[in-house]
Order: C-alpha cells, then sequence, then structure tokens
RNA sequence: UCCGGCGUAGCUCAAUCGGUAGAGCGGGUGGCUGUUAACCACUAGGUUGUAGGUUCAAGUCCUACCGCCGGAGCCA
C-alpha cells in the first residue's frame, strides 16, 4: 500500500493505494456509493458497493460532507463509466474533519459571493485550472530568460518619489517620511542591464488608480525585461518570441487545464511567427476604416483596442505612437520628431495591452529636457541620469502584464480569475 | 470620480396593473446496484439592503443612504 496523488494513479492500476485529501461530491443509488476526492492534483472518483466494504466505512458516505478532509483507500481500477476513466474501489475511508455545510455548491453562483469566498473558490474546478496555467506562464517566464542569459535582477517594492508622474501611487509611511509602493522596475531595471547587460525582473506592482474595469487589478505582477544594446526592432523580435514561448508551454503542458475552461486550442496555436506589425499611424487608418471618429495624436480607448485586436487571429505589435502618449523616459524616433519608439502588443480576440514597452531616452540632454518638459522633479532623477553620464548605451525593454496574459490564454472574461487574491477598487477581502 | 444596472430563503432567481412571498439547488428524512452538477418523494427555511414617505393595502411607487456589479478615463 502506498500514498498516491490522484495525477499518478494510472501508474497503479490494480495496486491498493492510499489518497489523502478532500471529498468533491457525492452521489448514491442505494447500495451502490460515489465519492469523488479532491486532491489538489485531480479529482477522482470512489466507489463502494454494500457488502464488498464493512458496514462501518459504507455507511461513513451519510456522515462526509462535501469539503470534508480524509484519507481513502482502494484499489484503483481502469473503468470507462468513470471520469477520467479510473476510480478508487474503496476499502477504507479515514475522516480527518467533518467539514460545515460547504457554502459553494455544485449549482450556480453570483461572482460577488464567489469573490466573498475567494479562499475556498480556488478549491473548484476551474479557478484552480486558471492559477494552474498561471503558474505554467511564470514558469515560462523565468525559463525563456534563462534559457537567453538574462539574469534576473529584482527591482525594490518600496519606492523613494513618483516616477512617470502621471499614474497614482500607493503612499505608505517608511519610518518619519513616506514611500510608494512601485508601480514598475522599469527605471531600476535600466540601472541592472546597464551592470548585467540584459536583465528582467518579476514581481508585483501598484496602481492607485481608481479603475473599475475587467482589464484592471490595483496589485498585479509584471516581468520586466531590460537589453542593453537592444534598439526598438531587436525588442519587438524578443517580445514575439516571448509570448510564443509561454503559448507554447501552456499547450504543451497544460492541456487538461485548457480542457476544462473549455479553451478554443485553434485559437491559441495561430499564436506563431510573424506577428503582424502596424504602426500607430497605421493603427488610427484601421480605425478610421472601421468607421471610428479617430484623431491622430490620442491614445487608444478599451474598444479602439478590441477593434484592433480582433484584426488579426494573433497578436498584433503596433509601434511608433506620438510622443504625448507615452512616458518621458521612451527615445524620439529619429525619423520622426513627434513618435516614440515604442511598442506594445495586443492580444487577438479583443483581449488587448498584454505588453508595453520600447526603446530608452539614452541621451542626457534629451532626458534632461523631457524630465523638464513633464515637469517631473529632477533631483530625484539625478541616479537614472548617472546611467546616461557614465557610459549611456541604446537600451530598451517592456513589460508583460502576467494576469492579462493568462486571463487571455485561460479565455477567461475577467481579470480577477488570473490571481489568487485580487485586489481591486473596492475588494481588499479575502 | 462619472454613467448605467442590481439588492427577495444559505445560494441562483421568480412574484402580471400596488392586492395572502414562490421555485430550483443546498440542508434534513426516506428510496434507489453505475452515478457523472445523479435521480424520485417528503420536509424545514423570509423583518424582501437600511431609514423615511405615499396608499385601505408596498417586494412592487417616491426620497435619501449603504453595498455590490458592469462600463468610461488611466494603464499591464
Amino acid at each position: 500500500m502506498s500514498d498516491i496523488y490522484i495525477d499518478e494513479v494510472s501508474k497503479h492500476i490494480g495496486t491498493e493505494v492510499t489518497i489523502k485529501g478532500w471529498l468533491y461530491n457525492k452521489r448514491s443509488s442505494g447500495k451502490l456509493r460515489f465519492l469523488t476526492f479532491r486532491d489538489g492534483t485531480g479529482l477522482l472518483q470512489g466507489v463502494m458497493l454494500k457488502g464488498e466494504v464493512d458496514d462501518g466505512t459504507f455507511s461513513l458516505y451519510d456522515e462526509l460532507t462535501q469539503e470534508s478532509s480524509l484519507k481513502a483507500t482502494g484499489i484503483v481500477r481502469s473503468d470507462p463509466r468513470a471520469p477520467g476513466g479510473h476510480e478508487l474501489g474503496i476499502r477504507t475511508i479515514e475522516p480527518i474533519q467533518i467539514a460545515a455545510e460547504y457554502p459553494i455548491t455544485p449549482k450556480e453562483h453570483g461572482v460577488a459571493f464567489l469573490m466573498d469566498h475567494r479562499h475556498l473558490w480556488l478549491r473548484s474546478s476551474k479557478q484552480h485550472a486558471v492559477l494552474r496555467v498561471r503558474d505554467e506562464v511564470i514558469r515560462a517566464c523565468r525559463d525563456f530568460f534563462t534559457e537567453r542569459g538574462f539574469v534576473l535582477v529584482d527591482a525594490p517594492i518600496f519606492t523613494p518619489a513618483p516616477s512617470e508622474g502621471t499614474t497614482t501611487l500607493f503612499e505608505t509611511g517608511y519610518f518619519d517620511g513616506k514611500a510608494y509602493l512601485t508601480q514598475s522596475g522599469q527605471l531600476y531595471n535600466e540601472a541592472t542591464a546597464m551592470a548585467f547587460g540584459r536583465v528582467y525582473c518579476f514581481g508585483p506592482t501598484f496602481r492607485a488608480e481608481k479603475s473599475k474595469t475587467r482589464r484592471h487589478l490595483t496589485e498585479f505582477w509584471m516581468v520586466e525585461p531590460e537589453m542593453a544594446f537592444y534598439d526598438l526592432e531587436d525588442t519587438m523580435v524578443l517580445a514575439e518570441d516571448f509570448i510564443i514561448f509561454i503559448v507554447q508551454r501552456v499547450l504543451e503542458n497544460r492541456q487538461k487545464e485548457l480542457a476544462v475552461l473549455e479553451r478554443d486550442l485553434e485559437k491559441l496555436s495561430k499564436v506563431g511567427k510573424p506577428f503582424p506589425r502596424i504602426t500607430y499611424g497605421e493603427a488610427v487608418e484601421i480605425l478610421k476604416d472601421e468607421g471610428k471618429d479617430f484623431a491622430w495624436g490620442q491614445d487608444f480607448g478599451a474598444k479602439d483596442e478590441e477593434t484592433l485586436s480582433l484584426r488579426f487571429d494573433r497578436p498584433v505589435i503596433i509601434h511608433r505612437y506620438p510622443l504625448k502618449c507615452k512616458a518621458f523616459y521612451m527615445k524620439t524616433d529619429p525619423q520622426n520628431s513627434k513618435l516614440a519608439l515604442c511598442l506594445d502588443v495586443l492580444a487577438p480576440e479583443g483581449y488587448g495591452e498584454i505588453i508595453g514597452g520600447g526603446q530608452r531616452e539614452d541621451s542626457l540632454r534629451e532626458l534632461e529636457a523631457k524630465i523638464k518638459k513633464d515637469k517631473l522633479p529632477m533631483e530625484a532623477f539625478q541616479w537614472y541620469l548617472d546611467l546616461r553620464r557614465y557610459g549611456s548605451v541604446p537600451h530598451a525593454g517592456f513589460g508583460l502584464g502576467i494576469e492579462r496574459t493568462v486571463t487571455w490564454i485561460c479565455g477567461r472574461d475577467h481579470l480577477r480569475e488570473a490571481i489568487p487574491f485580487p485586489r481591486m477598487l473596492y475588494r481588499i477581502y479575502p
């Protein structure tokens, strides 16, 4: 007899094993009783027939409530009638704790109720599948950069001053002074890129914007590579390779989860080279073609992004936005002083922006002028300007939003399911 | 912050024109030897978000507040 996990049950056919987990659901037709177990790795149906198990075990069925914790021992067998093709012929059950009446029943619930019970909702099969995909996406990010010689150099969470100005930061006490929660590791990444060549950081970021949409969280995770000696072109190639790598890894390793989520695999399998690349100007023309009233110089709204992303069957790269739409550190396009050497990547099927980035301003004089123009505090940026004083080189980078990527790959319609405990405008519980 | 919507049983919802608050699931009891969100029968369960108002009569109409959901702006 051995303790096993449900995901390896097919290797133990005909032998006696013990499953440690929770009761997911139960059904009975009198002398024949079914108990579905959950152990974090999968689901397994257990079967008991009166007379084939001792009466004590048989009647435990009545006591065991949904989500009661237990150990179940029995013989693994194949049966086409069992979900997943295998089942456990129960010999004994050892209850660990009989669960109180479980609030999440096998029927429908509203989102507000489920979010109030997020700590339990995570046990449900779809939520479980989404977070397994998240795990795969994160590992793929790390593997991608590691395989290419990037160094993980994390940026701080506490920052001394607003960096980009426009977005709102969470303010927090810092001993006798103030500190702000980071909204991007990028500026620090530029410093570490000058030390290590190619770097990335991966961590939580915080935005205190009062956004109330399915595409926003106040706390989200972002992976940000930054590369010395990369120009915009190199960066577009990297972003394309990166997204393809992530999608391929999920397709290879998380088939089961995508099936639980009923994701259309055909759509994901189209994510390959080359991604369409259009300029901001071309994007504006597309929007006008679609009959939109759109003036050059505006930034794209959520609806515009959706329209653009629906035009293509794979992620689309949009580059060279007007300078005024972008942050101060973007490098001006030498071919057109109105444009920034930047890129956004929009996920298909209407999901919209998952990557934003570009080539950074590497000239000390230009950067100082941009900081002045945006009326940002020059003193706060001295360390950042030092990077242009001491061996400045062309460099570029981008940030990929983990939750947006997971939401798209999983085909979900709201970002809140792509993170274990979402922090949103009106939700910080549980 | 602005715009729109919704608050009825533990959950998801219904209740016609203002006229005795109802169903499914979940809970309880009983039945069923292959169930797949099992099924069948019975059963318990309600200060209709809160506070006022109109009316013979309010879940329903009016006012305010609270909570939540969706969208906009901002962005990943």
